[in-house]
DNA sequence: CTCTGTGTTGAC
DNA sequence: TCAACACAGAGG
């Protein structure tokens, strides 16, 4: 090796880092190399795909490459076999299928809580085991057994954003939690929603301050979008029967979980304002039933018909992404954060118009 | 308090 | 359609 050419190569390094260093010195994390895949201000990784000029955030992760897995498997739902991924490969196509077999908004949902994995893998086993005549999924109404259920207090639907579970219930029906589970993963539970199909995630965790079992994580969400109040019953109940399970020798088997609420019995008294209202709404397109009980809830749904454009509707409303509710209400979006609810009093024929924030 | 994920803008 | 950037406000 020549020493003049030894100079000039350190010469070329140091002017190609000079830039660069500068650069890093800034802590503003650099772009990613990956699609989809955006620096968070914390070091981690956020992850978006974009459908019809809106984003649809995937969520936020611990690196890089996770959020472009995240990006890839969103990208497989909305744009199908051929989309452009971060990791090409040959397409898996029982994942596709059980891609396809889901709302866009819950894949999305999974990918967010960082569940996708384990429901993929729970799905294609289940898929598996009732094989052959194939026929449709989901909607096949699943026995179950009752778990407990608990009239929600004050600050189980306040700000605190948790659900207290009574001590006794949670040790017999939840999985059982280490103490210290502060820097273990976090237990998230899942429970379908007992109507919609939906799937509600909650983390759940022990309190040792005030020695409580507590549903956190995702659990205010379920109470503004049920409209939930002090003195509702929610209900816990689970499959009766694991899916022939156990055949597989399956450790982590977790039984369905599913969750339920029912508004407290109100007098024939109105608090003003429509507010007790129940509207149910059956869209009875021959498995799909919606149960809402309120503007509030009409609300939510409407605007999750809104936001997750692809749910199935009944055919004559396949083209407005409104909700018809059984009093003969409409519910539809309005903007992106507002539904607008129609009612008619039957007994006076009036119409009330409502422009419910969500 | 932490930090997500929305609002926004401008590039491609 | 996409990512960069700032920061309101959701969550713990």
């Amino acid at each position: 090796m020549s020493t003049s050419t030894q100079e000039e190569a350190e010469l070329d390094r140091m002017m190609e880092e000079a830039a660069p260093a500068a650069a890093a010195a800034s802590r503003a994390p650099p772009s990613s190399r990956y699609k989809g895949v955006v620096p968070q201000p914390n070091g981690r990784w956020g992850a978006q795909i974009y459908e019809r000029h809106a984003r649809v955030w995937l969520g936020t992760f611990p690196d890089e490459e996770t959020a472009a897995r995240a990006y890839d498997v969103a990208a497989l739902r909305f744009r199908g076999r051929d989309a452009a991924v971060n990791f090409p490969g040959p397409a898996d196509a029982d994942e596709l299928a059980f891609l396809a077999a889901r709302p866009k908004a819950e894949v999305v949902d999974m990918l967010r809580k960082h569940t996708y994995d384990d429901e993929l893998r729970q799905g294609l086993r289940s898929f598996a085991a009732g094989a052959g005549g194939g026929g449709g999924h989901a909607a096949a109404p699943v026995p179950r057994v009752p778990l407990f259920e608990k009239a929600v207090t004050p600050s189980d639907v306040g700000r605190l954003n948790r659900l207290v579970v009574p001590k006794v219930h949670a040790e017999k029906h939840f999985p059982p939690l280490s103490d210290k589970d502060d820097d273990a993963a976090p237990v998230l539970l899942a429970f379908e929603d007992g109507d919609g199909g939906k799937v509600w995630r909650f983390r759940y965790s022990y309190w040792g301050s005030s020695q409580s079992y507590v549903l956190t994580r995702g659990w205010s969400r379920f109470v503004r979008e049920k409209g939930l109040a002090a003195g509702d019953t929610v209900t816990f109940s689970q499959a009766a029967t694991a899916t022939t399970a156990s055949a597989a020798g399956d450790i982590s088997d977790q039984r369905r979980m599913f969750i339920e609420c029912r508004k407290r019995k109100r007098t024939t008294k109105d608090g003003g304002g429509g507010g007790g209202m129940v509207v149910d709404d059956c869209s009875h397109s021959g498995e799909r039933v919606v149960r809402l009980f309120g503007a509030n809830i009409a609300a939510a749904i409407g605007y999750y018909l809104f936001w997750a454009q692809n749910i199935e509707y009944p055919k004559h409303e396949k083209n407005s992404y409104s909700c018809r509710l059984l009093n003969g209400g409409l519910v539809k979006p309005a903007s992106k954060s507002a539904a607008l609810v129609t009612t008619t009093d039957e007994r006076c024929g009036l119409t009330h118009r409502h422009e419910q924030t969500v």
